[in-house]
DNA sequence: TCTAATTGTAATCAACATAATTACAGTTCG
DNA sequence: CGAACTGTAATTATGTTGATTACAATTAGA
């Protein structure tokens, strides 16, 4: 089953963006198409991260808490995103192979030198540059 | 369960660069430490791409096909890696709704950014320079 | 030509990851 | 107070991964 939270937050987040309003967990559900109780995880992510806030009871739900410009995808990501884009090397070496013994360290190098070129990428997009391609 | 298949590919690709002979999947297994059967189906992956030439029977097993200043991480990345980096969105849309509509455009265009920055990345390294950091 | 070593490949299994779902206590509005 | 929400735990179904077993096909070398 392949990982869906960042897909998810960002809908949300886009969705929480074009309503400009507070919308509950149900709604945005709906809008993303899964469930309101993986949504509302989403949220408690996002709202640790400042991104929005969230309020319980009667007509609560959650909103923005600051400009879609000034959120860019590597917020959303940073809030949700807990998996390297390449995955760490987990395996003890064979400590007479000299390759296997140098290898963890040179792939942790390799897979911090793309999750960098990600989170420049990602820092490059605002939630307003989204915004403007739902409207557009 | 996180994918390890890219950390595998590069180790073996590895190991065969710095031994610089045939070496059978047994080897090559204790090297990385897995299964030679998961070995042999990466070293299947890494033939078919064209960056090793294999050989049943006795002695047989794999080595490189050219030289280690030749071949990237990106080839090897092409070889094994099936999945993207920010996973597809799978969802369908709420018809009604501009937001769900657009998502998974959106989303796709965003992916490919970040598979792109990824690769060039991994364009940039090659098999011969993480040899130098086995030597070094 | 025979034998032993090795690949190629299918099938199965156990462990883990993910999202959906149910349930319900706590919170808030009106 | 009552209805409508969030926050959160527990459970379940399904998908993904790598390990393992098994064995036919291939190859080198005695």
């Amino acid at each position: 089953m392949v990982n869906q939270q960042f897909n998810f937050a960002v809908h949300i987040m886009t969705a929480l963006a074009f309503a400009h309003r507070r919308m509950d967990s149900a709604t945005l559900a709906a809008s993303v198409n899964t469930n309101p109780v993986v949504v509302r995880r989403l949220l408690l992510a996002l709202r640790r991260a400042g991104l929005i806030e969230t309020l319980a009871g009667k007509n609560g739900g959650a909103k923005l808490s600051r400009a879609p410009r000034t959120i860019t995808l590597l917020d959303i990501y940073d809030a949700v995103e807990l998996r390297p884009v390449i995955a760490k090397n987990q395996r003890r070496a064979a400590r007479h192979c000299p390759v296997s013994c140098q290898m963890k360290g040179i792939m942790s190098s390799v897979a911090a030198g793309a999750e960098e070129a990600v989170r420049k990428h990602l820092r490059g997009i605002t939630l307003a540059a989204l915004l403007r391609q739902v409207d557009g």
